[in-house]
DNA sequence: GACCAGGCATCGA
DNA sequence: TCGATGCATGGT
């Protein structure tokens, strides 16, 4: 048993909850927790250890997506292998503060120039993410072209440095958003981000345009409602599980 | 040349 | 507590 049943990774990868992978002729190359590994469709791994990929993989979603498919309004929302994985918190948290009103392509790219420019070498021709101690230089991440996201990234990087995440995952998911959103430039969205992505906290329900787009079209009948009620009927209807329906509404709202 | 993008911080009502 | 605005830049 590898722990790897019902993965897409394909669909998984381009899902928009992870950018450091590139398509080779022969998988993928995945950059995460500072290694580099390629993966193929079948999950053959090379270049980590079968229990480093599994644990980057995430939980096998079965179990909860029987239980997403029971409600009628979201099961047409559903997506087979899609998966919910398991990122460096820090890593996960520099992604998602480049991700402030950027898209997909653009945070990929602004992450392996950054990586390309402070990072150390790995495997596969590949780059890592750069210690907080490296984040030094907000012009340069300007240069890199973060534009306006340069300005919180060096603080948030010194915080991160003083232990911001120490701890984190002993906390309850209400008190580690509590300090996550205390953190430069990160907010609720980015903080819901960081939980879901990198602490496996399912009950997360990160906001952006087009979850609150496919939420009020579900859930209100098309008329605009704020993001409190919104999270407050995805806590209601999905609860534990809310994160994991985010990413299947947030997959369909993107692809149409 | 608007308009929008996996938002956040700030300010005024 | 809510709505408007500025913030950089690139894509449509």
């Amino acid at each position: 048993m590898t722990g790897t049943t019902a993965i897409d990774l394909a669909r998984t990868l381009e899902s928009g909850q992870f950018f450091r992978w590139r398509r080779r002729d022969d998988g993928f190359l995945i950059v995460t927790h500072g290694r580099a590994f390629v993966a193929d469709d079948d999950l053959r791994v090379r270049g980590a250890t079968r229990a480093f990929a599994d644990r980057f993989f995430g939980p096998d979603l079965t179990e909860i997506h029987q239980t997403l498919e029971r409600d009628p309004l979201l099961r047409p929302f559903l997506v087979e292998g899609l998966r919910i994985l398991r990122q460096d918190p820090w890593e996960c948290l520099v992604s998602f503060v480049t991700s402030c009103a950027s898209n997909i392509p653009r945070i990929a790219r602004n992450l392996d120039s950054l990586c390309a420019s402070l990072g150390e070498p790995l495997p596969f021709d590949a780059r890592a993410m750069p210690h907080p101690r490296a984040l030094r230089d907000e012009k340069l991440l300007r240069r890199l072209g973060f534009g306006f996201r340069a300005r919180h990234l060096v603080p948030l990087a010194r915080e991160v440095e003083r232990g911001a995440l120490d701890g984190l995952d002993r906390l309850s998911t209400d008190e580690a958003r509590v300090r996550l959103v205390s953190l430069p430039g990160v907010g609720v969205k980015v903080a819901d981000c960081v939980l879901l992505f990198a602490y496996a906290r399912f009950e997360a329900f990160p906001i952006d345009v087009h979850v609150r787009r496919a939420m009020t079209g579900l859930c209100f009948g098309g008329r605009p409602a704020g993001d409190r009620r919104i999270r407050e009927e995805a806590a209601r209807r999905w609860g534990a599980h809310a994160g994991v329906a985010q990413q299947h509404l947030y997959v369909r709202a993107r692809s149409g």
